[in-house]
DNA sequence: ATGTTATTGTTAGCTAGCTAACATTTAACA
DNA sequence: TGTTAAATGTTAGCTAGCTAACAATAACAT
């Protein structure tokens, strides 16, 4: 089942976290970032990856003409920069906080490799992410390959949905994300303008609510 | 550097088939396909990975409304379903042989999992690997998102020309790919149409020459 | 409070690229 | 070698969604 392999990704902070392995709990330690802060840039050589204790980090990267691209903004519990343990070289993207008190935990990709060897059951739940990260990636390849902005922006909710949403008595769906329209708008491929009609028409037509950064899934749907 | 990273990754083939590896040659065989014929459907639990060792292979899924999608298609060395690897419980995709005598080498996800335990060096170019397939993904990710398809179809060449190209004495590249003008427009999210009409443009402003399924790629580009 | 900046809402006008249809060429194969 | 199927080339007409521009809120700092 689909939904049960998101749900079995879900806590992978407990599983990653040196901290809960004490051989490696002396060795380890959290890193204190502000608002606009980079954990690091494009140029910046693969060495480590880092979970997010709590806070925001934006994952993105610049075009030749100096427009941003956001490629993910992550939140508590969440890893990136995993592809230095899959042989990457270089960051080819940057890292920046966007809260005032984001804490992380970084990881040497070392360390990882020895907690992997000496612990399969932790190394088959890395694997496990990885192959979540993929899944997503894919995902969000599908959305680009529909045709119409508004079909990218019903199955780009839906995502949102998978990762953030929590039910409500009534059955409606609330997503607390942490995307502005514009940032989804790239996301999806589509300009701000049309995105930010579609959603009103979405509304309109009684599919949702948005407010912010919260979107309500009405339950008919 | 970019360039190194693909480099590293071509012969994948070489380090991952378990013939090379006398502990595990005896339980290791090849199976034989025909054209149209499937190595595993959509609905398929994930158990085993594939390497070709000749032939083609189309990877794809179909749309609720019947229509086939290609995810890609590989060739020679290409290691395929590794996400069985990762955790995934069922194939979300298709897998169809394309030549009457594709060679398959069946790696049970297992035997890979020992494979790894027991060898360092051989869990390394795995990872990498998967490194691999991931920086893949981003680029097409990034390709989808350009805005015309002029220049998704100048991006996706260079994709091939990585993959698929060979420098000639004189400076020009050739790519022999596996793609028809079909596949390759729904690859980069384009009509049928719309691509020929570039790719004819490309040829006429003397970007190019291509003929079925060789791209010549002009040195002075 | 009050200026300042980012986000969201809205419109007008233009065009890239889609669909649908058909013609032509190339490849497959019996 | 002739027949059929698949791939490629081409056109006409229509529209989704882009850019650019501005207005209205909301968020945030001093």
């Amino acid at each position: 089942m689909k939904e049960t392999w998101y749900l079995e990704c879900v806590n992978l902070f407990k599983i990653i976290c040196p901290h809960q392995y004490k051989d490696y709990k002396k060795a380890h330690s959290f890193d204190n970032y502000k608002k606009k802060d980079y954990i690091y840039f494009d140029a910046d050589s693969s060495q480590t990856i880092y979970l997010i204790n709590s806070g925001k980090v934006k994952l993105g990267y610049y075009t030749n003409d100096g427009k941003e691209i956001v490629k993910a903004i992550l939140s508590k519990g969440e890893v990136f920069g995993e592809k230095a343990f899959l042989g990457e070289e270089k960051r080819n993207e940057f890292a920046q906080s966007l809260d005032n008190s984001t804490i992380i935990c970084p990881i040497p990709v070392t360390t990882l490799q020895n907690m992997m060897k000496n612990n399969t059951s932790f190394a088959l739940s890395f694997y496990k992410f990885i192959g979540f990260r993929i899944k997503k990636l894919e995902r969000r390849l599908e959305i680009l390959l529909f045709k119409d902005v508004r079909k990218r922006t019903i199955e780009f909710i839906d995502e949102l949905k998978e990762e953030f949403g929590t039910t409500l008595i009534n059955g409606d769906i609330i997503i607390k994300h942490p995307y502005s329209q514009k940032e989804i708008a790239t996301l999806i491929g589509a300009s701000r303008p049309s995105l930010n009609i579609i959603l009103n028409d979405l509304r309109d037509e009684d599919y949702l609510a948005f407010n912010g950064k919260e979107i309500l899934l009405k339950i008919k749907n």
